[in-house]
DNA sequence: ATTAAATACGAAAACGATTGCGAAATAATT
DNA sequence: AATTATTTCGCAATCGTTTTCGTATTTAAT
């Protein structure tokens, strides 16, 4: 592969030395206005790209962020890397992005990946496996910047983002209950997770406020697999003691959950209604069309990178705080919650 | 930031050079077994972690790939990336991701960071503005081993992976066809575009050959803004020579028509039939389910990645071959295209 | 016993940038 | 005019690897 011209030729053709052209490509006071004009037009011209790898190893940094998530078939983790993009991109920084695929030694191996500086920063949402944070202690033990957004790992002192799952949840169970509900089940992906306890909370705590007895709320702790999870979720509805409310913590298993229902002669919202955390563009084409909990996405991937831009490029940036910052969801009204 | 320790200091706590040290972790020939496990042993023990920018310097190669992709939130290419992932992640690769967000200039600026080397290879989609091509020429040209998939360029000989897009359109044009249409419009993005062009050639050819007027054939060129798509649409359907067919090039295009749908009083398939490019899982639950052309993405980013895993990890690989490789798409019907 | 070959390791250069320090050349001060 | 300060640039070290070359020691061959 030809790599193209480096300092030492750029110099040689300049008669300068090499650390001259550097200074004046780097805006130094030490260079004349001249001599920084004629490196800069003979760079322009020889097409000069500084070699980041030479540059990484003298400065210690590689001006690349890794971005870790555990599935990226996702609307809301896409949707928080187009956000972190958008604000390192404008500051020069590259994305790296890994997929966990929800797998505790996937993200185990990727974190050990991480250890070696090839990353500024981390930004991540921890896979359903993962109970065992050890690896990422380790990671944040090593100095290794690390931020976490929407699944997030109390244990670890730094910065999170994430949306008010709590009242979000507390709020959708309450539209559910006014909307007639009687019997609501709570879907989540696993108790592990920061998302489902604080959800489930919400939850349970807005069937109490109900004054309902809290042998109605029923949980189910859902698979990987897509079709297991379906089933799961139809035979709950052909139960004799059947939910007739869904709250589901995470887009795929309301999904499932449309998917199961047209196995069943159940309607939604006639004898079921659903609601679900979902950053889905096409809630409104689902039949019927689905109400959600929408989070802040972009901005949760913004914020994330305006916090690590600050600390990366200010010289003596003190760490992390150790601090979670909440940015509020949206619930959008729709067909599946529509009592008659 | 804490990095831990390097080659020199682990060759000092094992009395070695920190060449010896090298070549054992390398597994060197030159190397006593007995050494060998003494260094691994110790590298265990303080968890030595080469520095990566030293190495690639040194190297010449970073064990890292770009991809650059049109769009972020848009199932067919996640599934590309996971499959690249699945592959490049087995070799010890890193994926670097770019969206350019179907701006020409922002890919420019992108490809222009990827000319000093920072990637080792390229697999890319171009954006639908995309028609003066030169800076991936001069990427091209430069050696960096360049693969496009999807949206493809032509004009620059190296491997390109497609699906069938011509047959896969022909086929869907005349199932529409078979189901009663007599009037089917072709939605794409921009004329630009490599799938545009060949899926529109497809649909072209499938309404000649069904003796069909011409005239009959509708295209319209879609802007970016999600709402004046669905204005646009809606207009063509209200027309007093609307279609009773559609084509989709692409699934953002079948989702708006299901919006413009929704503001007139047809119904789909009664009055309005409709097929689509599209890698949606959740196509069955849309309101009506829509026949779709699935794309093999995963298997196109795996291949992808296989191709460019031969050509950089073999010593003197040639160039990669001037050549389309085809995989075919999967048309499944459902009841956006269902005949009374 | 002498020479040749094989084994096991170290010294030092190289990759391409940045930067501390020194040194000319020029300008300012006394 | 002599000294000092300022401007402008070059030398060489450095970042952490890999690798070429050289060398000492042991083993094999004649």
């Amino acid at each position: 592969m030809y790599s193209g011209v480096n300092l030492k030729e750029l110099a040689a053709e300049l008669k300068l030395s090499p650390s001259t052209v550097s200074r004046a490509l780097n805006d130094s006071y030490e260079i004349s206005e001249e001599t920084k004009k004629k490196v800069i037009f003979m760079a322009e011209k020889l097409n000069y790209q500084p070699n980041p790898f030479a540059r990484s190893l003298r400065e210690n940094k590689s001006k690349t962020i890794a971005v870790v998530i555990p599935e990226r078939i996702n609307n809301f983790f896409t949707q928080v890397i187009d956000g972190i993009e958008q604000i390192m991109q404008q500051h020069g920084y590259h994305l790296l992005v890994y997929n966990t695929h929800e797998d505790v030694d996937r993200e185990k191996k990727i974190i050990s990946l991480l250890l070696n500086g090839r990353a500024d920063a981390i930004v991540m949402s921890v896979s359903s496996q993962t109970s065992d944070v050890s690896h990422l202690e380790r990671l944040h033990e090593r100095g290794v910047p690390l931020i976490f957004f929407d699944r997030i790992c109390s244990g670890i002192p730094t910065t999170k983002f994430i949306t008010n799952d709590y009242e979000s949840a507390y709020e959708g169970t309450k539209h559910l209950l006014q909307q007639g509900c009687k019997k609501i089940s709570f879907l989540m992906l696993s108790k592990e997770l920061s998302i489902t306890k604080e959800r489930l909370r919400g939850y349970e705590d807005a069937i109490k406020a109900a004054g309902l007895d809290s042998d109605f709320a029923v949980s189910l702790t859902c698979e990987q697999d897509e079709e297991s999870n379906i089933e799961l979720i139809r035979e709950m509805l052909q139960a004799p003691d059947r939910p007739d409310g869904i709250l589901a913590s995470v887009e795929k298993l309301a999904l499932a959950t449309y998917h199961a229902v047209k196995r069943t002669d159940l309607k939604i919202p006639k004898d079921l209604k659903i609601i679900s955390f979902s950053n889905m563009k096409i809630a409104s084409l689902l039949n019927p069309s689905l109400t959600t909990i929408t989070q802040p996405a972009f901005t949760i991937g913004e914020e994330c990178a305006k916090l690590l831009i600050k600390k990366l490029t200010r010289p003596k940036q003190p760490d992390l705080l150790n601090q979670v910052i909440t940015i509020p969801s949206k619930i959008t009204i729709r067909a599946s919650t529509m009592a008659e």
